[in-house]
Formats: structure tokens, sequence, C-alpha cells
DNA sequence: AGGCTCAGGGCAAACGATTGCATCAACGGT
DNA sequence: ACCGTTGATGCAATCGTTTGCCCTGAGCCT
């Protein structure tokens, strides 16, 4: 027998007022507007009663949900959980909670979703998701509806957004390969129509260009998406028919994650035969065999970050989209060696 | 300038009827009370018009939000988000939508995330962070609204659940482990006011009671919960001062990660030295220094199951509680080996 | 032809909270 | 003693949809 909620007809009653002075003394806002002792006497029934507010009726009423959409491109990819966890502690703190949403990547189900989140009010939309140009973000921006992006930005960086700084990043990796010895070095670019993809392959350019050092087609593979199984692909495909080379800058640690296996397959061992150098840090990366040199940044932060530039939105402010770029960090570990015309001779030779 | 939504009104208008009727033409189960000729008109105005229903102002009419509140023990933990994934595909079939919490293992934050839900009139719980005797669970059940547990179970099995045979899955491991020839086994237990860590432990208990082999305390030690952490501390603690083994068997995957830990920290070398296996067999733990030995189920059909239940409840049908146990399968991997006496002879020595 | 049924569709009342406006008492100033 | 002011509270409309009820007109039967 379902027990019968308590409404706030039922507080203003217990308490002896209006319904709307019952409203009224709940919220700070407006609790000035009553006598202290009313107000009291509300809080006391309310607490008595154990009175929670409706949140659907409210949210009719102020056309306000203290809902966040958020959409995420892939669950699965560890990266991301922190993130979301960053985001939701933020929001929180602030009353607002988040609407989760997983995309796969998928265009039409993203709009699902998308539109499930707008038909429930939500006031305002983080996206992991965007592509360089989004529908999306146009439509959201015409309803009148808060939009920061997180981990991936937009091509004008019209929106407020927080990433960390790719192409930074990924020339650290190229540097650190040429200073272990790596001339030959192959990169496996992410999908170049988000900005993540375009930027690290942007850092890899700049990074051997600053080494002098050329980057021919055979060295080079786009991935159509950041997972293990399109890394495991791409490096297939470099070694099979590419240029030999003795390293490969992989646009992520998914992306890393599959080469490790066309490594395997192909009977090369990492680092010995191949260096690999992935980017982001995720969890349990380090526990792979071996452990990934890969570039670090605090995914919680991003999330942090991008719920209080959001948060800001909401509380009106209206100035210029802000960026924000983390700056990353390359964590050396086992998966990254001096190339083996070095190794193969008999010293240990580190190179400088 | 935010753009005007379109409403039901409006599309009545350019319909020519009231919107009641427009209502009733726009919903399948209401459509044989209009006239064909009035629906067609009425659907052909919503489509014009790009009409979306506002759930919001739905769902205080009728009591139903379609949203489902799944509430995740840890999301970090990638045992979950396929979970959920399974889940999300098999609610959306339905057309609800999962309103996802992190409960972090914390009770005052699960009870803050529930109550959250409950406002947002939720019309369903999955819960994956239940005690074995949880107070939400009787509050949700007297408010009417229907549980459904996934991968923990209540104690009473009163509740639908969906769940792998855990009992049944540590058996196996025992046997695996005591037909390579190990006889000194430690255990790394889970929490023991959740199912999965009491089911697992009972099921080591029955496994070594089997084969004839004893469990001292030294061999036993009780994680606080299913991190990294606690494994690693469970297994330090055990070489520290327990009597020696030559096998581990972990509650979970997490914390035989932190068994991985507690081992390197020992100097001492998986397989060669101790043995170990999991249990979840998780994304990405194939790929570690060793890959672990562990016992699988399809994750994604965890979720399924436990929307399928909770649809089922939904849809009106009232019997008994249906608890379903998902049958694992061992998969053996590169952390177990007969143990050490044996391999240290010069035969590459099996055991029966 | 009159009265019945019945399909089709409009009216208005919900759902629970918020909020602009009206009311009303008390009070102070002149 | 009267009037304007102010502080506190009540009234009622509103958010967008759904749904019980009633009304209307057409068709049918005797």
């Amino acid at each position: 027998m379902p027990e019968p909620a308590v409404k706030l007809r039922d507080v203003a009653r217990q308490a002896g007022v209006h319904p709307a002075t019952a409203s009224r003394a709940l919220n700070p806002d407006t609790r000035l507007l009553v006598s202290e002792d009313t107000a009291n006497r509300v809080l006391a029934a309310a607490a008595e009663l154990g009175y929670q507010p409706d949140a659907v009726a409210r949210s009719l009423r102020t056309r306000r949900s203290h809902t966040i959409g958020v959409l995420i491109p892939d669950l699965n990819n560890p990266l991301f959980p922190p993130i979301v966890r960053g985001l939701e502690d933020r929001l929180e703190a602030d009353g607002y909670v988040a609407l989760i949403g997983n995309t796969d990547g998928d265009d039409a189900r993203e709009r699902r979703v998308f539109e499930q989140m707008r038909a429930r009010h939500v006031d305002g939309y983080v996206l992991a998701t965007a592509h360089l140009r989004n529908p999306l973000l146009t439509e959201a921006i015409r309803a009148g509806v808060p939009v920061v992006l997180m981990n991936r930005i937009a091509a004008d960086n019209s929106l407020p957004s927080v990433t960390v700084d790719n192409e930074l990043g990924v020339r650290m990796a190229v540097s650190h390969l040429t200073s272990l010895g790596h001339r030959d070095i192959a990169c496996i670019a992410g999908p170049q129509d988000v900005s993540t993809g375009l930027a690290r392959y942007r850092g890899f350019r700049a990074g051997m260009a600053a080494a002098g050092l050329d980057v021919p087609a055979g060295r080079l593979a786009f991935a159509r998406a950041f997972s293990i199984e399109e890394g495991h692909r791409c490096l297939r495909q470099i070694l099979a028919d590419g240029q030999p080379c003795t390293a490969v800058a992989a646009g992520n640690d998914m992306l890393a994650v599959g080469c490790y296996l066309a490594l395997d397959e192909a009977g090369l061992s990492c680092p010995a035969d191949m260096s690999v150098v992935g980017f982001n840090d995720m969890p349990f990366i380090n526990m792979l065999r071996p452990p990934l040199t890969t570039l670090a940044f605090s995914h919680y932060q991003v999330g942090t970050e991008a719920a209080r530039l959001l948060l800001e939105r909401l509380n009106g402010s209206a100035g210029p989209a802000k960026v924000l770029y983390l700056t990353p960090e390359l964590i050396i570990r086992g998966s990254t060696a001096p190339p083996a015309t070095l190794t193969g001779r008999p010293a240990q030779g580190g190179a400088g």
C-alpha cells in the first residue's frame, strides 16, 4: 500500500498557514517575506512531516529543473567515469543533478538522448561528444540553453570549454621519443572531426617538424573511432604496408592498447621492438603489460571545471566564452625505450 | 533569443481541434477514441510543427515519469558501465530513460541520490548497491515503487534480482587451483554485508571443504570494500603474518589487482610464486601483467535482464519475485599455474 | 416519427508548486 | 482622527498535459 507523499498543502495545514506562505517560508530567497515566527512554524512542520518538494511540479512552474544533461561518447572508456564524478560532485554542491546519457558515438542516438533531456527541461548541457561542427550545438544555443564542452571543443571556440592542451601533449611525447633516439615514428591519429583527434595530430606534425623528421604517408593512419579495435587495425595496417618504424604515437590510450594487440599478433614486443605512447593516462593503463607511457591530466578536474563554467552561465554571467586548457604531464613508463638499433649493441645504452 | 517551444495547444490549433482531442490522437492508446480523419490531421500538424510533448507536465499529471533510477556503487569500476549500457538499451526499447547515480558506497550519499530521484518521480529503481539489509529497500517498497536488484541481492530474496551464481563461481575457482596442485590457498573476501561478498566467501569455504583442505585464519582476510587499495592491504597482511600459501582467491577483480601490487611490493611474481584468481572478468583485466584468471559472465546481460524484470513489474505483473542466476564461466589465463614446489622440478608438470 | 444508442469531441478539473496582486491590520505622522 | 505606508499573508492564476464527464448529432429500431 503506497504511502501518500506529503505535500506542501499538508505542511501549510499543519503550520496553520496558506500554502503560498509555506512556499515562501521554505524558499530561502523569499523567506524574508514572511515573519520569522511563521517561518519557523513552517520549517518545523516541514521537518516533522518529512516534506520533500515535488521536483516535477516545481519544474513545471519555474521552468527550471535543476538537472543538467551530460552526454558521454563511451562510458566504457575508463577515462570518463572520473570526469563524470567530478561533474556530479561540483554540481551537487549547487543543488543540481546530472542526467547522464551514453551516445556510443552514434549521431542518431545522441539526438534521441538530447531530445529526451530537452523534454525533461534540463537547465544546461555538458557535452563530451562534440564534433567540430555539431548541429546539436546551434540548436541548444537557439533554445537558449547553456552548453559547456568537455574534453573536446568546438571549431570556433565559441563555447565555454575545458580541455587538456592536446597539441602540447603530443609535442612532449614526440620530444620524449626523439630524445630516446627514435627517428622513424609512426602516428595513429584519432578521428579528425573531433578536436582531440585533430589537435593531437597537429601536435604530432609540429613535434616531428621541430625535430627535423619526416612523416611519410606509410607511417600514418587515421582511426575512425577512439577504440581498441581501431588501434589494432591501424597499427596492423602500418606494419603491413608502411615504412618500418621503431615507435608509434597513438591518439589516445585506447588506440595504444589496440597497438599492443597488433604487436602481439605480429610477434613484436614492446618496447624492445617498438615503443608506444598514448594519451590520457586512463585508469588501469599503468597496469598493462608493459605499463604505458602516456600524457596525464586530472580527469576529475575536467569535470569540476566544466561544472564550474556551466554554473557561471546558469547564474547569469554572460561574458565571452572561456576556454580552459589544462597542462598535460608526460608519464614515462615501460612502453618506451631506446630503439633496437641502439639497445641491440652490447652496451645497455640510454640515449641523450 | 530562446525559441518558443511548440506546445500541444499549438498542434491543436493548427489541426483545428481542442487540445484534449489532440492529446487523444497523439497517444496510441486513446487514438481509437477519435475519428481516423482527425487523428491524421493532428499527427500531420504535430509532425509539421515538430511537436515534442513536455515530459515534465505529462509526468505531473500522470504520476509517471518514464524514468528509472539506477544506483551504482562505483562507476569507476569498469564492471559497471557495460551493465548500465545493457540497462539503458533495454529500457530505451520501452521508452524509459535511466537516471544514473553514483553512490561511492557512501550511505549518506546514497540516501541523498535516492531522495532526489524520488522527488523526480522515478517509476522504479534498479539498485546495484544493495546491502543485505537496506533501509532504502523497505522505504521504496512502502512507497509502492518497484525495485530490482542487480549484481547484489537482498538477504531474503524478497525482491526481483539478477546476479551471477557467486558461490558456484568460487567453487570452480578453488577446484581449478586444487587441480593445478595447490593446497595452501588464501582467500581475500569482500565485504560480508553485501551478497556478493558473502556468497563468494561461502563458495570458497565450500570448495575448500570439498577438497578436504583447511582454511586457517592466517590465510583469510576481509576487505572493507571491493577496491584495489583493500586488495593490496589484505594480501600484504596475509603475506606478513599468515601461513605461507601458493595461491589466493580474491573476492573480485579489483581485489585481485590489489594483490598484484602487494606481490610486486614483496618481490614475488605471479604466477611463479603465487597464483591469483579474481571474479567478474571486468574489461581490461585480460590485458594486465599477467592476464588474470577469473570468472566471466555477461555484464551486458545483467543489465538487460534487470531491465526486463523491472519492466515486468511496471507493466503490472505482480507474481512472486524472480531471482535470476547467471552461470559463470572460468576463464583460465596467465595468473594461475602449478605451485612452485611442482614447477620447481625439471619436468613441466601438470597436476591431476 | 419518436426515442434509443453510440461515436466523436469539447469542457474543465485536476497534478503540486510558485508568484503577481489584492487585502488587511497596525502604525506613525500631521 | 485620518490617511498613507508598510509588513504579513491570502487569493487565484499559471506551467502543459491528461482524462472523467457531458453534449451533440447521426443512425437505427419499432
